[in-house]
Parts: structure tokens; sequence; C-alpha cells
DNA sequence: TATTGTTATACTCTATAACTATA
DNA sequence: TATAGTTATAGAGTATAACAATA
């Protein structure tokens, strides 16, 4: 029985995105990550992305991608490997430690948002998620994967 | 016609976060604020907020909202002023200027997502703007502002 | 020439720990 | 003692510009 003020359209959608960028961060605090690396490994669960294509997908500059990278990769959560069929390229996968972190903080961040809608009934949930596939839909041509989908 | 993917639900919020978030790295470009700057300055714009109550709602620690907010000052943005109850306290609260590229960066974010929606009709916003309150209900208790509410 | 990625540099952001001042 | 906020420090994140290697 709680009162819901009234929320305008856009200021649900900023609103709703704190909350799931708090809910990041405290998931990558618990799995001893920044909420970057967390979301590089989320990226990668699906499998291994090039330098230029993860660029696209996170909206940084070559060169912050590069440092986020080598962070990483000295933590042993990822590792670069080289494009065969392009010299100058490499690709970015997870190692087996970076994966399994991956999964666990992908699916930490998903149990922690369905419990947030946990008193959501399902038909409001599909309603939810069909506009923001339409909202989504041509943005996701331009950048690609952000976060590798939850298996069904 | 554009054939839209079945999206798990948990996903489409993770997904439409990193879209309200890139929202608002372009606008705040386009201000010339950094991300957290523009985050501050929009949350500002409903009135002076004190520094412990800023901590929960950006949910940062107190030495990282000073240094934030000491930027945000020497731009001129936000001035400090001494709270007249608790000599220890202080209340930040945007300067002319502040208020003034707040409220264009504001207003940026909102027409931004308005156009990002623009097809959806009516019906649906009013469905997610509802889904969305009662997810956020329970936590605003805890956090306080985030954004401060478009006017109707 | 264009593209892929790195290096150098300068800020900004953030947390932890120790501190001051007031309640 | 507890709370409000700052300072010191260290590391992470980010962009710009210049660079090397390959296409």
């Amino acid at each position: 029985m709680t009162k819901e003020p009234v929320l305008q359209f856009t200021d649900a959608l900023v609103r709703l995105a704190h909350l799931v960028q708090q809910v990041f961060g405290e998931v990558s605090r618990e799995h001893d990550l920044t909420p970057q690396q967390a979301q590089l490994l989320c990226l990668l669960v699906g499998g291994s992305v090039g330098m230029s294509e993860l660029t696209r997908s996170l909206h940084l500059e070559k060169s912050s991608l590069t440092g986020l990278v080598d962070r990483a990769e000295k933590r042993g959560l990822v590792v670069r490997t080289r494009d065969s069929r392009d010299r100058r390229a490499c690709r970015i996968e997870l190692t087996c430690d970076g994966a399994r972190i991956a999964v666990r903080a992908h699916n930490g961040v998903t149990e922690r948002l369905e419990a947030l809608a946990g008193e959501l009934p399902q038909e409001h949930r599909d309603v939810l998620a069909s506009a923001i596939g339409g909202i989504l839909a041509e943005h996701t041509s331009q950048t690609g994967r952000v976060w590798s989908p939850s298996e069904s």
C-alpha cells in the first residue's frame, strides 16, 4: 500500500538508471571489482571482442580502453590475443578466473534487479521490457553489445 | 517496422541504464561538464543540500564529495554556505552561472530522452513510469533525491 | 592514406585513514 | 562520544595529442 508519487516519464528513466548503477556498484564491490571492470567483464561473457568494438560499446576513447584492459589484464581477469586476420588488431577475452567472476557478477546484478522488481506482475515486466526494447532498437545497431544477455 | 529482439526483463533494465548514462555523458560534454558535475548540478536544481545528504544521494564517501564540490566551486558552479543551525555543517547551492547551466543540462537530458522515446505511445509511457515508480518507491526513502523532478 | 592500438601527459573521480571542529 | 566535514595519499578512470605498425 505504498503511495507512489507520480513520476514524469523522463524522470522515471533517469532515476531508474541511477538505481541500476547503484546495484552495479554494490555488486562490483562484492567481487572486488571497479564498476568499469565489472562492466567490461559482463560484456565479455558473450565471447571475445576487439578493442575497436569495445570502444564503441563502452563509449570510451581508445587510449582509455587501453588503460582499462591493461589493469584488468594485470589482475588476471582478461587476456589480449592477436587477431589472426589483422596483425594490427587484438581481441580481448576472459581468463578462467575472469569468466568465473564475470558470471557471478552478472548473476548478482540480475538477481538484485529481480529482487527489486519482486512485486511487479509479469504483465508489467513484459510491457517494460518491450517498451525498452523499442527505445533501444536503433541504438543497439550503433553501439553493439553492452551487456551479455541472460540465459532464458 | 523494426523487429525488436525479445529482451529479458533485467537485461532491458541494464541496457536502458547504459543508454541513459550515455545521454548523460553527451549532454554533460555539450555543457563542458564532467558527468559527475552534471549529476551534482541536476540534483541541486531543486535547492540547496547538505554535504551529508549529498553523500547519501550520490553514494559517495564524504571525502570524494569534498573533492567534487571543491572542483565545482573552483569552476564557479556552486558555493558552500554555512548552516545557521549547526556550525559544523554546510549547505551546497548553485551559483547563478551554475543554475543556468544546470537547467540547460537538465532540459537537455529530458529532451534527448523524450526524443529517444519518440514513437512510444503515451499509454506505454504511463505504464513504464508507474512501474518504475513502484520499483523506486522503497529506495527513494533511503537515498533521497537524485534528480530534480522536471516541471509538469 | 586510413585504421588499430599504444604511450605520454594532465585531470578528474574515488576510497581509506587520519585529522579538526562542533554537537 | 558521535557527527560534519577536510586533508593526505594512492590508485583508477578518462580525454587529447603524438606515435608505431599494419592494411
